[in-house]
DNA sequence: CTAGGTTGTGGCAACGATTCCACATGGCAA
DNA sequence: TTGCCATGTGGAATCGTTGCCACAACCTAG
């Protein structure tokens, strides 16, 4: 390139990125043989120079979960407007997948990930390597360092109290886990409604499914239905799991809501399909996206040595047809 | 490293990677202080060194149609079992954002893009880059080079043999493009369905949406009622166009299967979940990345001037309950 | 006329890993 | 003893870009 320009490397590098003293017509020339040749500068020799590359690791649990895809699709978005591209990796939920994304991000020296984590060793062995780290939706463990959150707990209250208010009394929960804060958050709610409205919970109505499939959801609210014929109303910590209900309820048909009203956390498009329409949380996904982006480009950007930065996304209460009075 | 092991950079190299002759106690030894002081290869040295990186750009439409989740998910899924990893740009169907990409992946020397085009310039351009391309679902302008394709032509015909065969006469059609292959080949097998059971076909059933949204696929199916009310049965070219027609009969009010007949092409979750559920084609899109993935694999692999290969998914129909014979 | 500043360019080292080549050691056969 | 091969290690060049430094040309003020 250099020598189709007839000039130094230094004066190539100088007249594409504006840096230093260039002549106008030096820097012309050097355009004009740039395109002529089809030159692209090399990112990874770039990269190995500066110590820092244009690429941000995102690392999420599940793609074809559509909550997951808004996700990575918001960031995209944002990554993109800003110059960086996203390095995109399933963890299918394993730690162990997991930390090996977590190498392949450090050896490739990108400048930051955004991870819905799984373990709490991933994201420490990210911020030993100094890699900027936003956390996603959840939190592993540590309580440190910038993250974008949900307030998971204010959502499942908003929908507890939502049918509590419709004059429910045996709501069921339906939940996968409770580890992560997403779960707990979701069941802290679900109690604290119960509390604040003075209604006695019972305990055997929060029903755990045995793995993250719709179809063990399914299962679990099989079982939760025959235990308990009592319930009139089901409250699904997720989407997967409202899809794993939603689809037992169908083979029964349950008349919903006059016999059983069914809200679900997370809003995504089958729930505004089917009929009834489904009473849900949104979190509105993308935008959720677009700020973890944002908080991790504004990382880059300012002082590194900035406090860390904490967003709840507030959660919001999308009532449909799925949730009525009990009769 | 090199230091910290006590032996030159040259035999860390050979130790780590196990290429030439190393002394088994010195590799152990330099094993030994990589744990200790975690140390990751720098995969941007590694690429300028050897002019080729583990990563594959991977370029679609739009991330939140779960057509290009699930087609981003398999693909994921086995470049990540082979070692490398995804950069996911998400185009928006834009020539210019599709372009811009096209030079990032040049400039990070990517050993390998797989794209749903939008456009062929983009498609020559990685090309003359010296980069293996993977055209996926689709085909922009240029005839050659590996693909995997859906053979549109034929779930099409599926599709509309299936309502010829319940009796229906007034099939319209729903398309939002005949430019690409995809939309030319649905179209074109619809068609032919019709050609072969020698029903004629009225040119004035096909309509098409101005836009890829699907909201202007609704209003395009509102306009088709109002203009057509004897049609029996709509055929909706894609997903994202079944959702506006499903949407706009659902405010309406019509009794599907009864008065009318609904059939999809791609099948994605809210299809099985409404009812009646959707007669659609499906691809199984998750396969379909997987097998672009190691189209593009085995192309790095081999000998890079094989023939190309072109695949051609098979398309199924799922028949499902909006279909039915008109009154 | 000279000193010092401004403008513009090239040379060189460095980033970190790989790979060819040179070279050292030791064993073994002639 | 000499020569040769196998084994193992280090040195140096290389990939393409950047940024510091030196230097050259020219201008301007004293």
């Amino acid at each position: 390139m250099a020598r189709e320009a007839g000039v130094s490397p230094s004066t190539v590098s100088r007249a594409l990125n504006g840096t230093g003293y260039t002549a106008p017509q030096v820097r012309e020339r050097v355009r004009a043989a740039a395109a002529r040749i089809g030159y692209i500068p090399d990112a990874n020799a770039r990269s190995l120079r500066n110590r820092s590359s244009r690429s941000v690791g995102v690392l999420i649990s599940d793609l074809r979960n559509p909550f997951y895809a808004d996700l990575a699709a918001g960031i995209e978005q944002v990554l993109r407007a800003a110059g960086y591209h996203m390095i995109l990796v399933n963890d299918d939920g394993s730690a162990e997948e997991e930390l090996l994304a977590v190498q392949t991000f450090a050896a490739m020296r990108v400048s930051g990930v955004i991870i819905t984590p799984v373990s709490s060793r991933s994201v420490k062995s990210l911020r030993e390597h100094g890699i900027n780290v936003v956390q996603a939706d959840r939190r592993a463990g540590t309580r440190h360092g910038d993250a974008v959150l949900g307030d998971n707990e204010q959502g499942a209250e908003l929908v507890t109290e939502h049918l509590l208010a419709l004059g429910h009394r045996r709501i069921a929960l339906l939940i996968d886990e409770t580890k992560w804060t997403t779960g707990a958050g979701r069941l802290a709610g679900y109690r604290a409604a119960h509390e604040a409205a003075g209604v006695p919970l019972d305990e055997k109505l929060i029903a755990f499914t045995t793995s993250f499939e719709a179809e063990a959801a399914r299962g679990a609210t099989a079982e939760l239905l025959d235990a308990h014929p009592d319930v009139t109303a089901l409250f699904a910590a997720n989407n997967v799991i409202a899809q794993g209900a939603f689809q037992e309820i169908q083979r029964r048909r349950i008349a919903v809501p006059r016999k059983l009203s069914l809200a679900a956390y997370d809003d995504v498009p089958w729930m505004s399909m089917v009929r009834p329409g489904i009473t849900t949380v949104t979190q509105h996904t993308v935008s959720f996206g677009k700020r973890c982006a944002e908080v991790l480009l504004s990382r880059l950007d300012g002082a590194a040595e900035q406090e860390p930065t904490i967003i709840h996304v507030q959660p919001e209460l999308v009532v449909r047809a799925s949730t009525a009075a009990p009769r």
